[in-house]
DNA sequence: TCCTCCTACGTCAACGTTGACGTAACCAGT
DNA sequence: ACTGGTTACGTCAACGTTGACGTAGGAGGA
């Protein structure tokens, strides 16, 4: 366990008697080396304990490749995240490259100090989610000519490939999904308004609305939810209301958990019905089971691979923004129809007066 | 987005008019230059947008260190890992420290294959889960100095760092928990048994078992259950035993997932107890709430990370074997108790003959 | 005044590797 | 025997940076 210095080509070549370009040579598997030599030169290496060293060797190659590549997302503990950088890794180790992974938490500074942290480790690309705002920092190494790749969230600047979701779409597929049912009253529960995804999918919810002669009720609407609490005590805050939803459309997966959690202690999980996006472990298993949107994260960070290697290996196309569809998976809590109609129609109070 | 060469100390040092060593210093901060050649250089180095090259740095440099940690362990969507990772992560970062993910899939050859990956990129050190059976070639990294801390399971071989949880004495806790109830017949599920962790979760469950005076029934231990179905179909095929448990101790996380899908199909997830080790997310939004022992993942993680770093200061003490304790967290499915005694004490079959 | 010490630079070589290029030996064809 | 080509090596310098060491100029003391 002592600290022995790394063997060096150097010392290869010395047991070997050769010249370290021979050795090279040998080590690359180029042509140029005799049998015997090669023969030589690999005994040596092993019972030298030999190992090339990448950094020096990305130094002097003219590709300057790192075999290295940078994945930045917000939360690497996150299910979500977590799937996307497996995925990533998995089509990277098919072409030897190893992944710097670091979590940005959604914070402008955190990702700039992690780009250049990139950066002066030379990644051959990035895959990035970027936070929400502005997205100065990812431009800037974008034009110094860093491929890169945006995942989850387009770029607000040209010339950069992405992957995204199919968001406002399939928002839209559940707001139909609800007023198909006959729910007329869907509330939108939304994580940080600053997130693109956030907007698409309240865009699509308001496509959703609007497509079925729904008026938008903005009391229904919270947004800029942090975490499963703040959702929780929005959703109890709706069941406050005079007119309270009978569906909800979460937003975003730990949106869905804390809307989940406050339905159960509201006990109303069995009456009103809960749409979210984002699939998450055991949606299945809970009482009602979750009805999602579920985005294809293995297919989204497969894309997102296959893109950036294409760009490292001097793909000079256009920019391409890929879509991923999204699906519903329907398990129970969607398809809660409304109560039977105490409301609505709503008979006009100045007409047929209210009783009681 | 063209493919610019980026700026060397070089064409810093030109636009400055000093020489590249001035501006090494300059961008250290080391002392040697004057004021005025300061802002001169830090001028030019923003005007061409310089950033030093970490790989061209750490090869000269006399500590070698490429400030990057290897972390490998088993599947980096595991919830679990994922939480390690990203606990590791924020204590690397906190040293300026980058990570270098892999999956083993607990795969020997794919372990070995990372390593040498980790290895000819010269990390700093790393943090490994390791994989079931030999650890050669764990051993052999070791061997050459690599700085090293195995996490969830110990190494076999001396003279290394590791940090695990409390698997005998929790899970022999989760065992007596049950007994308490009055259960006597609780039924043992675990994942393969080459994995060091498995193998002190059974060793704990017999510790239980023997506390109680409880006798070992062979056929309520089902181990080697890769994945959720395996786990399913073992716990379905438990209760088609003439005398089937009334309790389950499951061994891991997704194992537990298994079990509960297959007590839920049998319409027995409110009779039959579960205890399963490893926490996982919304295990309290199941009905029952899922009994669980928790691992303290940051705290794994960040113990991990606190001893590669001093290895890699350094530190030459002996190595440590930390342990993270494990908590039991009730939430119902462990509190189940055994149903009222048809079968036991049970009348034996040959003095009081069984009708029909 | 001279010597010493310090500061602020510069020069040079080296980290481990590989691209560019050189060269000796050999072979085929004439 | 000579040319031209190929094979199997070797030599050299460079990738971007920094450690070791040199040196010019000024400050300070005897």
């Amino acid at each position: 366990m002592d600290q022995r210095r790394e063997p060096t080509m150097r010392d290869v070549a010395a047991l070997a008697r050769v010249s370290t370009k021979t050795v090279s040579r040998v080590i690359n598997g180029l042509p140029g080396a005799g049998p015997e030599v090669v023969e030589r030169v690999r005994e040596a290496a092993r019972t030298l304990g030999y190992r090339p060293n990448l950094t020096a060797s990305s130094l002097r190659r003219s590709d300057r490749r790192s075999a290295t590549l940078g994945v930045l997302l917000e939360d690497l503990s996150n299910p979500f995240d977590a799937a996307l950088l497996r995925a990533v890794e998995d089509r990277a180790r098919q072409n030897d490259v190893l992944v710097l992974a670091g979590s940005s938490e959604d914070d402008a500074v955190l990702q700039r100090e992690l780009l250049t942290s990139l950066a002066i480790r030379r990644v051959d690309g990035m895959v990035v989610m970027a936070v929400g705002g502005h997205q100065d920092a990812l431009q800037q190494e974008r034009e110094r000519g860093t491929p890169m790749v945006l995942v989850d969230r387009p770029p607000t600047f040209g010339g950069t490939d992405s992957v995204t979701t199919t968001n406002r779409d399939s928002s839209r597929e559940a707001v139909l999904h609800l007023a198909g049912l006959g729910h007329r009253h869907i509330a939108f529960l939304g994580d940080r308004q600053t997130v693109w995804t956030s907007q698409e999918r309240y865009t699509g919810y308001l496509e959703g609305l609007a497509r079925t002669g729904l008026t938008l009720r903005e009391d229904l609407v919270r947004t800029d939810l942090r975490g499963p609490d703040a959702a929780a005590s929005a959703t109890a805050a709706l069941f406050d209301l005079d007119e309270p939803p009978t569906a909800l459309f979460t937003a975003q997966n730990l949106v869905t958990v804390g809307a989940m959690r406050a339905l159960r202690d509201l006990d109303l999980h069995h009456r009103v019905a809960l749409i979210g996006f984002d699939d998450f472990p055991l949606a299945d298993m809970l009482e009602p089971g979750v009805t999602v949107l579920r985005q294809d994260v293995p297919a989204l960070g497969r894309k997102a691979a296959e893109l950036i290697f294409n760009r490292i290996t001097g793909d000079q196309s256009p920019p391409t923004h890929a879509v991923v569809p999204a699906t519903l998976v329907q398990r129970g809590s969607g398809e809660i129809p409304p109560p039977p109609d105490q409301h609505s129609p709503r008979p006009d109070p100045r007409r047929t007066p209210a009783r009681s």
